[in-house]
DNA sequence: GCCAACGTTGGC
DNA sequence: GCCAACGTTGGC
């Protein structure tokens, strides 16, 4: 890996985990990742990366929080776990499919970014941000400084 | 709950 | 390798 990506956004449906959770355990694996272009940017994620926690499915979508990576990545343990929903029976430990990474909280934002404010920021994002791309459902997505600056700037 | 968009699977 | 069927994501 010669360049290197800083910063990520990483959705999680708040039900399911929220940027709450994540202040409370401070440290989480995150589980269940089963998109193979999602768990690659796992793969490429490097300790100290900076991560955008964004809320989907919730009653306003958007960005909640601060993280940062704090592991590089390994196997998905829930991948070999019969009793877990995201259990894969064509994953072996010694052929894993699914790999994740650990997140530490670093802060909740002041005020939530929703998603509609950051598409009012499309031009400046510019029309590669996969975030606001039509039709996206990537889970795990790179974001340049650039936009993390723009991004942060509407908090 | 609906449904558009997209990824994956499997028959051929 | 094509593509229809199916499952999932995620905004609304």
């Amino acid at each position: 890996m010669s360049k290197r990506t800083r910063y990520w956004l990483m959705k999680s449906e708040p039900d399911d985990f929220s940027i709450d959770d994540l202040a409370r355990v401070q440290v989480e694996p995150w589980t269940g990742v089963r998109n193979y272009q999602a768990r690659n940017f796992m793969r490429e994620m490097q300790v100290g990366d900076g991560v955008l926690f964004y809320h989907s499915n919730a009653d306003v979508p958007g960005i909640y929080g601060i993280a940062e990576v704090a592991c590089t990545a390994y196997p998905d343990p829930t991948q070999f776990d019969r009793k877990s929903k995201y259990f894969d029976e064509k994953a072996s430990r010694e052929q894993p499919r699914w790999e994740l990474v650990d997140v530490r909280y670093v802060r909740t934002l002041k005020r939530p970014i929703a998603l509609d404010d950051i598409r009012a920021q499309a031009d400046a994002l510019g029309e590669d941000f996969a975030l606001i791309r039509k039709g996206n459902r990537l889970s795990v997505l790179p974001v340049t400084a650039a936009q993390w600056k723009t991004l942060l700037s509407l908090e």
